[in-house]
DNA sequence: CAAGTGTGATTGACACGTCTACTATCCGCC
DNA sequence: GGCGGATAGTAGACGTGTCAATCACACTTG
């Protein structure tokens, strides 16, 4: 079990494939988060009637002064595209979650506004939910657990964006 | 830097909420877990065409006897359930990936079949596929990086399927 | 063998995400 | 003022995922 690679061998540049082990773990990383993914999203469902998206949404605008938000603000503030938030928040509209208005200072824009009862769904739901992000999460990991898993996380985006946004570079470089 | 909790007051029993910290990391994990989803997610479709949920069923067809299996084997071998399989079979047979034939032994069962077309979409998938996973997953990460992201998961799964299917306990204790 | 139950697989309805196209408006500039 | 490009938002098409309903066949049992 002690022997972490078997990368005594020269390793030609870097054109080598994943390990058996480093596969491995990529699925049980992509995997798990998936898993935790859909079974805290369930609870939410299950016990306020509310989807990930529609939590994400409602604390944004719970949050807004006014508790209304330009569309495009809110897009941009959730990390969301505005055809997808137009989507949803058409959908939301239709439970009354959230209403639409036009937009005073600018006749193209519209104003997502937060219900009563998108209000209060969002109230009961704060409680419940976070209660089953500590239990299906945070309890689950030791204090060192935790912090690898944000090092990680954080190392992966870092990595992710930095690659990401130099698409030129890597061409220009050949 | 060192305080690692601000758990020096008594904690009445576990009705606490998570920290803002523990919030944090939450988020981090969860969501950058997403964006390494979609970006894997999105080379492949971009460089082969193929969906992960077409690689993943293309991966145990190319592994079984005959390239082809039960419908059922295939959903249990791969997790899903058998709706979502026969949907995501039904699109892949559109686009000639595999086939469905009639099962001899079972007149109710179908078996998945792998075509010319699927496997050699797959055999093309492999390499860049396992490429995308190594520059943006493993590539980004220390060994020891690597082996906490692994313990972390497999101790949250662990968690998961534990509390899960106890649900009868968790009600019957109170 | 007939009735009843369980299982294999499909289907339809709906929520969700992404991409592309389109409309309406704003803004800078001549 | 009016032209042209940028911006705000919506809409359609399609792949994807989940749930409940359905259908056909298999199996068990009287």
């Amino acid at each position: 079990m002690g022997e972490m690679t078997a990368n005594t061998r020269p390793q030609r540049r870097k054109r080598r494939m994943p390990t058996a082990d480093e596969l491995r773990v990529w699925r049980e990383y992509i995997e798990t988060a998936e898993l935790l993914r859909t079974h805290v999203a369930a609870s939410l469902q299950r016990e306020c009637g509310l989807s990930t998206g529609d939590y994400v949404v409602l604390l944004a605008l719970s949050e807004a002064d006014g508790h209304r938000m330009r569309s495009s603000e809110l897009a941009s503030h959730i990390g969301w595209d505005r055809s997808r938030l137009s989507h949803h928040v058409g959908r939301m509209e239709r439970r009354d979650l959230i209403r639409r208005e036009e937009c005073a200072t600018d006749n193209r824009g519209a104003e997502i506004v937060l219900t009563r009862t998108g209000a209060d769904a969002f109230d009961r739901s704060t409680v419940p939910h976070l209660r089953e992000i500590r239990t299906a999460f945070v309890d689950a990991l030791t204090a060192e657990q935790l912090a690898a898993a944000g090092d990680v996380a954080r190392t992966l985006r870092a990595h992710l964006t930095e690659t990401d946004q130099l698409p030129a570079n890597g061409r220009a470089g050949r």
